[in-house]
Order: C-alpha cells, then sequence, then structure tokens
DNA sequence: TTTCTGACA
DNA sequence: TGTCAGGA
C-alpha cells in the first residue's frame, strides 16, 4: 500500500523527467495544457512530476510516436484523478500499465538512465531517488 | 542554474 | 514543436 503512496509522490522537476521520457520541456508542458498529465507544483510554481506522471508521459510519447493525436490519447487514458491526500484509485489503466512496465523495470530504467550522468551530478540525482529504494 | 508563461517563426 | 523574452 505504502508504494501507492510512493508512486504518487511527486519529487522531480521537469529536467529529470525529460531525461526519463526523452521528451521535451515544451512537449510536456503542452501535454499538461491537454490535460494528459496534472503534474503537481510545489514552492515557485515548479512542476514536480510522480512516478505515475512519469509511467503516464510514457505512455503519452508511445501512442504519439504511433500517430496518435492529444485527443485520441485523450480518450485511451483515463482523466487524471488528482488527490494530493486520498489514496490512489487503482483505475483499469493503472492495471494495464503494471502488465508493460513493472516497478522492477522502472527503477532499471530510471537506474540505467539517471547513472549515465556526469559523477558530480548524479548524487543530486540519485538522492531524490534514494527515497524509493528505502 | 533551472523552470515558468506567453508568444511567434 | 522549437525557441526567445523576461521573471522568479
Amino acid at each position: 500500500m505504502s508504494n501507492e503512496i510512493r508512486r504518487n509522490m511527486a519529487l522531480f522537476p521537469i529536467g529529470i523527467v525529460m531525461k526519463l521520457t526523452d521528451l521535451t520541456a515544451r512537449q510536456i508542458r503542452y501535454y499538461e495544457q491537454h490535460e494528459l498529465v496534472i503534474p503537481a507544483r510545489t514552492d515557485g510554481n515548479q512542476r514536480l512530476f510522480s512516478f505515475n506522471d512519469v509511467e503516464r508521459l510514457l505512455e503519452i510519447k508511445a501512442l504519439i510516436e504511433k500517430g496518435v493525436n492529444i485527443a485520441g490519447i485523450k480518450q485511451m487514458l483515463k482523466p487524471v484523478n488528482r488527490d494530493s491526500e486520498e489514496a490512489t484509485v487503482i483505475t483499469e489503466q493503472t492495471q494495464a500499465k503494471r502488465r508493460e512496465l513493472s516497478d522492477a523495470q522502472l527503477h532499471r530504467m530510471l537506474k540505467q538512465q539517471l547513472t549515465e550522468r556526469r559523477p558530480g551530478q548524479v548524487s543530486l540525482i540519485q538522492g531524490e531517488l534514494s527515497r524509493f529504494f528505502q
């Protein structure tokens, strides 16, 4: 159950998400405008994405590459519920994602991509992810 | 330095 | 979508 909390815990800024998803900030913001993802906001109006947001963006990216437009994606992906406190609602979509991208795979992918960074910046990024490897 | 919004080629 | 401006 605590995994749900962790998966929905917003913690990375757009810069990290860009590397994780291979999307540009422009694209990510554009998708947000169209409500494909609703990242949390904190402090100075900065977007903070959770693991779920990242997975959602990867789904969007995959669909875009398949030639699906925004309208089409809106219909395929369930509308996002952003309850900062309420528990995560396990939607059919969520379960579908689990089948394709398990936690282990996601973690592995994250490690891989975040590891190929310059030695100096690695510590910072790993520090952000550390809470997920507890 | 990084991210944000708005706007235009 | 890319990119620049002007702020936070």
